[in-house]
DNA sequence: ATCTATGCAAAGTGTTTGCAATCCT
DNA sequence: AGGATTGCAAACACTTTGCATAGAT
């Protein structure tokens, strides 16, 4: 059982209980939350936690690769959390926001090649963002033009 | 000849000398500025102009379609800006921030074909991010780890 | 003449940072 | 014990906004 909190185990880093009780909070939901939704589920296990100790504590983790961190924000430019690292990637909806996972990855591979091959660009899966209008979005649109 | 400063004709906006330079400027280059390099650029033909009426015009001529904001912002947390609206998508280096525009869309044509029959979602061709390595980055990558 | 747009400065807001205290290992 | 981590508050940086003035139509 390792001790550190980083994935390599080499470093001197610590599992302190907030460390802790943020990567359980981002791994128990498959949303994407921000900073200011972590700390209101952390705070509810450990009321004295600072924003500040959420911030320091999702870029460690990101920078570790045990979380990632969406490229863009939300419509109030706040940062959104991923703590599924499976190969996956995002829809998001330009109208309301919804973020949508993507695991069948089939089509994007076909692409990830052509990219490589033709442009030299490495396609991370994780961090691929499409953006669009979303299924439901479309769907309101269509009912209040009729 | 149509007067006013938006696409529809019909709305009471006004093509200010500000407003006309902001979008030649960025329809100048090919390149996604962001708010503070414009600012230098028009500062250039008109010494006066303020970052807030560079702001308020961006963010004008965005809702109006004549341009468009990355959604993912650089590594200063800086929106970038595009002025060229025929359909293209973008790849951008998580290591450098290079942004490869892609007009040759066959491969994601595709996936939005399939992305709109699987999930309902309508791909917007302007919005696509893919972020990954680039070629530039990979090839450095290699070079310092032999 | 009207009223949209500008310039300036101040305010707003998500995020980062300095520092003394805390607490993992 | 030693130093990584925390909590607090202040600082930061990009962007937005209030207001009086300027200027496009």
């Amino acid at each position: 059982m390792k001790n550190c909190a980083c994935t390599n185990c080499e470093c001197k880093t610590r599992l302190t209980k907030q460390r802790k009780v943020i990567l359980e909070e981002l791994r128990k939901v498959r949303t994407h939350p921000t900073a200011e939704e972590i700390f209101q589920a952390v705070q509810k296990h450990l009321p004295e936690i600072s924003l500040a100790t959420i911030y320091r504590n999702l870029d460690f983790l990101e920078k570790d690769g045990q979380i990632s961190k969406l490229k863009h924000k939300d419509e109030d430019q706040k940062s959104k959390y991923d703590g599924f690292t499976g190969p996956h990637y995002h829809l998001i909806c330009n109208k309301c926001g919804a973020i949508v996972d993507i695991e069948d990855c089939n089509c994007i591979l076909m692409n990830k090649k052509d990219l490589a091959k033709k442009y030299g660009f490495t396609v991370n899966l994780n961090s691929i963002e499409i953006m669009g209008i979303c299924k439901k979005c479309s769907e309101k649109n269509l009912n209040q033009k009729s």
